[in-house]
This record gives structure tokens, C-alpha cells and sequence, in this order.
DNA sequence: AGCGCACAATATATCGATAAAAAGTAGGAC
DNA sequence: GTCCTACTTTTTATCGATATATTGTGCGCT
């Protein structure tokens, strides 16, 4: 491992005006510039950035945590990245696998000291876990639970995007539409707050958001969305149209119409949520409500940057607009 | 922040001490180790990681470098996860979005000291820049691509995976199958080797590989895909079967023959490779090459373990074994 | 010639931990 | 009572860089 001093003494300098040359801290002479430049490339000379972060205490990189590396939050975390980029930091990317005690660990002082900042994807955590985050290190949360005021976060519009999807199912005929996916817990969370806008819609139109409507997915897999469709309709239930949660649940409902013999969007009309790249592709196209990774990143990073560059002022908690983006999967799309 | 010089002095013995308690490394009196431990406590103290490996040398902590976070890189990246996790280390990705400039200076020395291992999906780089890689950092390399022998490398079998694809393909009918995102580039490329299969499978069934079938995909998204579909069937060249390079460049094909009205797998069949999650479910199943994400997971971990303990022996170079997994989309299929 | 000033380069201290060597403390044997 | 051994604990040096203070150098001005 070559070091700076290695540098300095071939170059003939002190090790400060090698580092001074390097960092364009303090002026140095062209001659000696010069010298010490010819040293750094003849030796291959790389600066150590675990001393530099030592003692500088700063790492030039940003930590995204997120519960898995897959879909949702790979599209997300692609987004993300350039933006990093373009104030001069470096993104890396931290698995919890939606793990409560994975998710604190990830907060915990020592990981937190290696980044200049975080973006946490709260999944397994609670309100009353977040509440113990302490720590002067930047930090904006994603994602759809309820989280302590003085946390900055950014969410979706998740209510009103499943109003959205529901209400154009609705306005396209469906008259029984099933919240896949969906749930009653009472703390803000995704699906529950995705079921309030379905139920919102179904509502404002007049009918019946009967709870029997509302199914849960054993682990929010394709596998698993597959299956409770399957159930669903072996138990007969009647139904018109399928508002999913997520896209991932989207599909899985999507295998099991097909395998049942129910044509999208003849006979049932379904609507997902994320809009994943694969959904535009996917035949007849799944209309989905656009997660709007573009406005998340944006303002995530953007509250992350004001926070690594010293603002003390108040959390502030976004909640980014999403769209309805309809396709082949409900009537009168593409 | 609290140092572990606060919490020496609380509990009233040395640094070392408290180290010693911490690490476990030399033995210490229960009564003291008790009052170090109940000193942490109080302050809640948690160790420098950065000072630590500045001077311990370690981080046990391994870098996974992809060329973007989606689909492909992202399933891997989670089956490789687990098992980096068992060894008691961390995982990180970190992007290079496919640029042979990013991906170098990931392989900087700069980087790699942040680390004590590195695997690397190698998209953007060639064989000469590759060979410049000269470090005594534990790597292995994954994908698709020749690298210099002296670099631990794990790859899928490409070649026999296409082989299989369209050999039942043929078996179940298709007489003129096109080869898209396939390409004849000199290199060992994944869209080389691919192609070579496809083109193995049709001589051997006594058919021509006519390089008109050969139809490149300009970025292999399944946008781009979509549209090279359209063009072949807007050109009228006759074909029954599509071997796709890619299940994303699959998806793509999917979605260009729905749109045409062509049905698969009655009037085209249709397969892919990678056997990506959502490909089980997109209906009628997309029959594909299974990437075998366990067993270059399970491969390149291992090589990297024993690198980054201690062995220095000759570099291994594994191909991965595949397999078809049949579906909807070809005959004879679920 | 003498003085001061601007600028270049160096010396010193430090970031927070760990490895290795040294020192302190008992207890047991003779 | 002395000495040796075994075990705890502390001391010292170090990892590789950067921030601050200090020293050194050349030049202009009177």
C-alpha cells in the first residue's frame, strides 16, 4: 500500500503539500505541484479515504437502506443514484430484508458514522421504535407508515392514488371491485391507507365497500396475491374488478384470472399501484398508479442535502402527488 | 460523540480495557468487565467502525458492484446477501450504470481498501481493462464477459441455456425462430454466446440459422425490445418462434406480439432468459432459462470467502449450470 | 541596507481505535 | 520472608490522513 508519505518523499515535500496539492486546499507552486503530481502517478498513489474519513469526518457517501434489493425499490434506488451523484457523493445501497431489528441496527451510531447521510426505507419499523432515533446524522425516511415529526419523511399520495385507480374501475363499469392486498390496521400503513381509498371511492359512487372485499396477501408476493385470487375465486364471490395493492400483488392477480379463464379487462378490470416498468409491457398493459420515483428521489435527496449542508430548521413531511396511468388492464385504455 | 476514552474514564480503567471487554480479544476480570459494560450502557456508547478499520485493517464489510440496481442485478444481489450475512459480514452495492469508467474506478484502489471483498458484475468493461486490474483485494468477477484468467470469475452456461431454449422451441414446432437482442460481435459477450446457442440448436435440428433472425435490441430494455419486434413483424419476415436474450427483451416481444395480434404460444412461441420473478406469473408464463441466482451466488461467495481468507491459489473460473424452465408461452408448457 | 509583507512549505497535534510490549498484582512454593 | 509465575491491566506506538500553527523565503518599499 503506497501512502502519502511514500509520495512525499519521492517528490521531495512534506506529506501536508502532497495532501495540499491533492485537496487544492492551500496554493502550492506550479514546480512543486508539478513534482508532486509525477510522484502520485509514477507511484499509483490512491488516497485512503478510511483516514481521510478519520479525520476529516466526512465520507462523500450517502447510504440508501432499504428491505430489499428487488423491484419496487431497485427502480426507486436507480432514481436516486444520479442525483447523489450530481452533488459530488457517492450512493451505496443497504439491505434490512423488512427486519425490524435489521432496520435499528441500520440506524444504530456505528453504521450511521459511515455516511454522510441516510435515506431509510421504513418497513419494519414502528412509530414508537423510530421515536428512539437520536442522532445529529442526516437522515429523510421513505416510504408509507406514520413516522416521528422530527424526522423528515417523504411519502406517496397513497389515499388519493387508490382513489384514483378505484374510482376509473368504477367510472368504467366495475360495480365489485376487490382491495387485494389491502388491510384494516389501524396505524398508517400502506395498505391500510391504499383500503381507505378504495373504500373512498366506492363510496363517493354509491356503493358498498363491503369489508369481504377487502383480501389479504400473505406476504405481498406475486406467489401470494396468486393464491388469494385463486381462493377468492373458488369461493365465488362476485366480482368485476381488482384494485391491488401493489404491482407485484397486480401480477400474481393477473396469473390467476388468466389461469381462471376471466379475460382483463372484459370480464374483470384491474388497476395496481408502483407502476413498475414491467406493467407497460405486460399484456394487455396494467393500468397502475405511478409511484412517482422521480418526485420521491427529488424530494428525499433534496431534504437530505439541506440537512448535510448544516440547515438545522424543522422535519418537514412530504407527500409526493402520484397519477393514474391507465392501460390495456381497465377499459377504455390503450 | 462519545469515545471509548469516555467510557474509560467512567468506568475508571484504560481504553484497553474497555477495548478488551468489547473484543473479547484478551481476558478480563468479571467485576471490571461488568463496570465496563455498565459504563457503555450509561452512554450508549457504540465503537468508531472507521477508526477501527483504519487501524485493524478490516471492515467486514463486501462490496457487490452492479451496473444498475433493477431487475437481474437487484434478484442477485438478494440471494447474495444471506450468505454474505452467514459469514458474519456486510453487504453493500454500490452502481456503476454499465459505464466502463465507473466500473474502473470502482475497481479503484481507492474504493477497494473500503472494503474487504468485491464482487463485481462486469458489464462495461473488456478483457484489456480488466487486465490492468492489479490488486491484492480479494474479487470475483460475475458475468457474462471473458476476463483475464488471473481474476476468480463465475459466469452462466450461455451458450447451452439458449442451446435448451430453442431446441424446444423446435421440438415443440418452430421452424423459423428469431434470435432477438442476440448480436455476432466478436468478443465472448452474453449476446454472443446466445447466439451461438440459438444458432447450435437450429443446425443441429436441421434448420438454417439465418443471420436475418439475428435482431438486435438497442439497449436491452423491453422498450427497445418492443419496438425491434414491431419492425420484424411490420417488415413481414416469416417466424413462429422468438428466443429472446433476456426476459426483459422477452417482455418487450410479448408485448409487440399482443399488440399485433399474434398468440403465444399458438401462433408464436416465445421464450427468454434469466427466469426473472415476474416471469412466472405473466401469463401465459414465460418460459425461460433459469439464471440459477443460487448457484452463482453460492460460487462466487465461495471464492470470495476464500480469498479473504487467506488463499492465495490460482484463480477458478466456474460456468454455472442452467436449466429451462418451461411455461405457458411455449407448447406443451403449463 | 533594513523592515515588513505575502506567500510557500513544514512541523505538530489529532481523529478513535487496536497490537504488542511493559508493568503491576496476587498467590503459592521453598 | 523472598522469589517466581500466572494473570490483569496499562503504556506506548501506530494505522494514514488533515487542520492549525509555525517557520522559511523572496520581494518591494523607504
Amino acid at each position: 500500500m503506497v501512502r502519502m508519505a511514500d509520495v512525499a518523499r519521492a517528490a521531495g515535500v512534506s506529506v501536508m503539500t502532497v495532501s495540499n496539492v491533492l485537496n487544492e486546499r492551500l496554493p502550492v507552486n506550479e514546480p512543486t505541484r508539478a513534482r508532486v503530481m509525477a510522484a502520485v502517478e509514477a507511484l499509483g498513489y490512491e488516497v485512503n479515504l478510511t483516514a481521510r474519513h478519520l479525520r476529516a469526518g466526512r465520507t462523500d457517501t450517502v447510504a440508501f437502506v432499504v428491505p430489499s434489493f428487488h423491484d419496487y425499490f431497485g427502480e426507486l434506488a436507480d432514481q436516486v443514484a444520479p442525483l447523489i451523484e450530481a452533488e459530488g457523493r457517492h450512493l451505496v445501497l443497504e439491505r434490512t430484508s423488512a427486519d425490524a431489528e435489521q432496520e435499528m441496527e441500520a440506524l444504530s451510531v456505528a453504521r450511521l458514522q459511515m455516511y454522510d447521510g441516510v435515506l431509510l426505507s421504513v418497513a419494519g419499523l414502528d412509530l414508537e421504535q423510530l421515536g428512539r432515533v437520536r442522532t445529529a446524522k442526516p437522515i429523510v425516511l421513505l416510504g408509507e407508515r406514520d413516522v416521528p415529526d422530527h424526522l423528515n419523511h417523504v411519502r406517496l399520495a397513497n389515499e388519493s392514488g387508490a382513489r384514483l385507480a378505484t374510482a376509473h374501475m368504477i367510472e368504467r363499469g366495475s360495480r365489485r371491485i376487490l382491495a387485494l392486498g389491502c388491510s384494516f390496521d389501524a396505524a398508517h400503513m400502506m395498505t391500510t391507507d391504499r383500503r381507505a381509498g378504495w373504500e373512498h371511492a366506492c363510496r363517493e359512487a354509491g356503493l358498498a365497500a363491503d369489508p369481504a372485499y377487502v383480501v389479504p396477501v400473505s406476504d405481498y408476493t406475486s406467489l401470494g396475491a396468486r393464491e388469494a385470487m385463486l381462493e377468492v375465486i373458488a369461493s365465488g364471490l362476485p366480482f368485476d374488478g381488482v384494485f391491488a395493492v401493489t404491482d407485484i400483488v397486480a401480477l400474481g392477480a393477473l396469473s390467476a384470472l388468466a389461469d381462471s379463464g376471466l379475460r382483463v379487462p372484459v370480464d374483470v378490470q384491474l388497476a395496481g399501484f408502483d407502476n413498475l416498468d414491467m406493467s407497460r409491457f405486460i399484456p394487455p398493459g396494467i393500468t397502475s398508479v405511478d409511484a412517482n420515483h422521480e418526485g420521491v428521489a427529488e424530494a428525499a435527496v433534496g431534504l437530505l442535502h439541506r440537512q448535510m449542508s448544516g440547515w438545522t430548521g424543522p422535519a418537514e413531511h412530504v407527500v409526493a402527488p402520484v397519477r393514474l396511468v391507465v392501460r390495456g388492464s381497465t377499459r377504455g385504455g390503450a
